[in-house]
Order: structure tokens, then C-alpha cells, then sequence
DNA sequence: TAGTGGTCTAGACCACGGT
DNA sequence: CCGTGGTCTAGACCACTAG
């Protein structure tokens, strides 16, 4: 039930029951909600009310709707293969490589939104007595939210594990726009390019199951990588 | 001004003029466009509609609202964001756009796996006089599944359109890589490019929901496009 | 035809920001 | 204080889908 006197407007409280639902399995894959109708009744709110909780969900990717026919869950809608947030780390290792970090550069900065740890690291795999490097990654960490995270030593330790296990923070939601840019000094030195080279960035931000803002982020792929993307239509 | 008898919405109409104004920059990087008090005012429709216009060109980047203070222009020029394949006609239709196609190229071509239909099209928006191309788009269709296919004329029909009604197949899935390219004429020309520049492209496959191919298809990206992702982890 | 989502109206009260 | 956006109500009519 909802609580209308909650600080927390009711869309988002609908919107988190039926997320809950979602994800629980309730609702199953493919198979439609309740009505806007019926979801008006059942917890005795308006349908404007009832469509915005929905049309976050929509643009969440959780649901889509189908005029006519309904509301329906989609799981899986986008996967990805080197694209996961659980990390590169675990990624890495679960193929049998050995991760590495090599920190290029931290210092705290300030953006117009605030105070921010600014992380930039090359990441990329043992092979025998060299280094591969896949990715440059710079982040910018709200201090806001991380008080004291610079303490940490990031060549050795993964960014979302001390996120998750000291400040009980779990990473969920990514949006980032893939552009493409033209190699500088850096990525020529780091990927071992011998010349100007077309790569793919990608920028944007990571998020919690809230919606709040964890992490600012850009990443620059490496040659060697592929960027596989999947998508499901309906 | 709007018509409130066009089949297209109001809200799209309104979304449409506010772009316009943005992107000629009658309303100003960072500063604030009318409230939405004066724009109900000034276009005689209901807040209600009034949001859901600049809610849009907030989720595309374009807008940004700050309570209390009012709703601001943002810097990026970000314009279109595309994020499958099965949006392109109907995501611009919905933003009161006019899709265009122009066929490039088509013959049957003999691939290793059999015979194909070759569909190279430009596709973009009437704009005014003129056309903006957003994207080339190349496909090769098995014509061991859509024997005939080379009857239609793809400049006016839509290909997902015609494999759906003429065939009664459904694509559902595809799989596609995410590369950089580096502009050749046709892009130059296509996207009028004054020089040579990184662009994206994706390439893959589309398949029905068995896991049927139905498309090989080759996607380049014009500067005017952003490619947006979002990745949810579960 | 009945049920669904898509659009739109005409209000209301609230919280926030700056004066 | 006033003007801004944020939320919500209680309707209405329409277009689409399926039986």
C-alpha cells in the first residue's frame, strides 16, 4: 500500500513496488502488468499518478507498453559483453586473466556540482612479462557521498568493492553515450599505438538503485576491444 | 503557434518548436526558456501537455529544470539519440519529425552463405528545404527467405514494415559491434562533412525469435547522432 | 465491442529559490 | 513575499488490439 502523507511522492512509491515485483520474478518476463485501470483502484490513486510511475519504469527498460494490447516486463533487454559494472575486475578474472591497474592520475577536483575525487587509470591484463592495456578509465568520485575514498590504493583495489564493502553503496544503473575519438599521447602510449587511431569512448554516469549519482565516468577502449552490444526488440 | 487538430500531439508540436528555438539559439546556452505558467499562456494548452514536452527534451539532454528557479538551456548539443533499430521511423514520427530515405544502392549479391539483397539507403529528417542525414545504413536480406524483396521501394517503405505485413516475419533480436570508422566520400557527401572525421558504426545481425537471420546490416552513425546506452545489473 | 494505453483539460496544493 | 517547478486529482475523448 502507499502512504500518502510519505515524503516520498507516491509515483516513486509505486514505482518501487513494481520494480520489487519485477525483479522478484511476480511479474513475470514478457508477461503484462495490471492495467493502468486496475492499478488506479488497487491503490487508490489517480492513472496521471499511476503512467508516471510506469513511465519510469519504461524508460528504465523494465517494462514497455503496447497500446492496445498492455504493459509488459522485459527482462535482459541489453546485454553487453565487456560492458559490466560488476566489474572489469571480476570479468577479467573469471577468464583467467590477471587484472591490472595502473593509477595515472588522482587528485580532488571541483565541478560545478561539487567536490569530486578524480581517478584516472589504465586497466588491462597480465600476458606472460608485458602488460596489456584495454581501457583508460577516469572517474569522479563524489566526495560528498565518499568521504575519505582517497585513502584507498586503487591499483590494487577495485573501486565498486570498497564502494560496496566500506561504504555499503552498490553500483546499478549505468547511462553513458558512446562517441568516437581520435587517439592522444596517453592512449598512443598506454595501447602501444604507432599511430593516429580512431577509438570509442564512452561517457556518462553510474549510478544506485535510487537514481543517485555514484560515479562520473569515461572510458576510452582500447584496440583490442570489442564492444559487443545485444538488444532485444519487441 | 499549434493545431490541435494535426495527428500530430500536442505535446510533440510544442517539443518540436522549443528544439527549433534552442538549436537556433533564440534561446540561449544556460540561460532559462519561458516558464511553464507563460507557456500555457502562450500556447493555450494545459501544464499538463506543457511538461510532457519539456520532460522529452530533458530526457534528451537538450533541457534541464531546476526547482524553484526554472527550466535552462544545456550546453551539449545533443539531438537525436538512437538506441536500437526498430526506432528510427517511428522515434521521429513521435517527435512530430518526417523520416526520409534515399536508397544509395540495391542489387543481389552472392555472399559465402548464399544470395543476398543489397539496401544501402541515407536516412534522416526533412528539415525545412532541406534533409539531415542521420545515418547509411546497409543491409543484405537472404533472399532464400524473402524471395522478391527487390519489389519494394525501401525510399518510401519501411524494411521492418514490409518483412512484417509481406512476409509475416518478426525481427526481435539483433547483435551488432560498436566501432569507429573514419569518414569515406559517401559519408563526407551524405552528412556534409567539410573534413575528415571519426564516426561510429555498428554491424551485426538481426534475427527473429527463433535466432533466424534476417539482416546483415551495417549501420554508420552521423555526427548528429548520440548513441546512448543504458546497462541496468541485477 | 470491450479493454487497453495515448493524449489532454482545468484545476489544486506544495516545496524551493530569490526578493 | 512571489514565481518557479513538483506532485496530484478527476475527469474526458481518442486510437489501437483482440475476440
Amino acid at each position: 500500500m502507499l502512504n500518502k502523507h510519505d515524503v516520498v511522492p507516491l509515483y516513486a512509491q509505486l514505482e518501487r513496488i513494481l520494480r520489487e515485483k519485477i525483479l522478484t520474478g511476480e511479474f513475470k518476463d514478457g508477461e503484462p502488468i495490471p492495467s493502468e485501470a486496475e492499478l488506479t483502484k488497487t491503490y487508490n490513486i489517480t492513472r496521471t499518478t499511476v503512467r508516471k510511475a510506469i513511465g519510469n519504469l519504461v524508460q528504465e527498460g523494465l517494462l514497455y507498453q503496447a497500446h492496445g494490447k498492455g504493459t509488459f516486463v522485459r527482462l535482459q533487454e541489453i546485454k553487453y559483453s565487456i560492458w559490466n559494472f560488476e566489474g572489469f575486475t571480476d570479468y577479467l578474472r573469471k577468464k583467467g586473466e590477471h587484472p591490472v591497474s595502473r593509477v595515472l592520475e588522482q587528485k580532488g577536483v571541483r565541478l560545478d556540482s561539487g567536490d569530486y575525487w578524480k581517478l584516472k587509470r589504465a586497466r588491462g591484463v597480465q600476458k606472460n612479462e608485458k602488460v596489456l592495456f584495454l581501457t583508460i578509465d577516469t572517474s569522479y568520485i563524489p566526495l560528498r557521498k565518499f568521504a575519505g575514498i582517497d585513502r584507498y590504493d586503487f591499483s590494487r583495489e577495485s573501486l565498486y568493492d570498497v564502494m560496496r564493502k566500506e561504504y555499503h553503496v552498490y553500483p546499478r544503473n549505468s547511462e553513458v553515450v558512446i562517441q568516437p575519438v581520435t587517439s592522444d599521447d596517453t592512449m598512443k602510449e598506454i595501447f602501444d599505438l604507432d599511430n593516429v587511431r580512431s577509438l570509442l569512448k564512452a561517457k556518462g554516469i553510474v549510478t544506485d538503485e535510487r537514481g543517485d549519482e555514484l560515479e562520473k565516468v569515461e572510458i576510452v577502449y582500447g584496440p583490442n576491444i570489442e564492444f559487443k552490444l545485444m538488444t532485444k526488440m519487441r
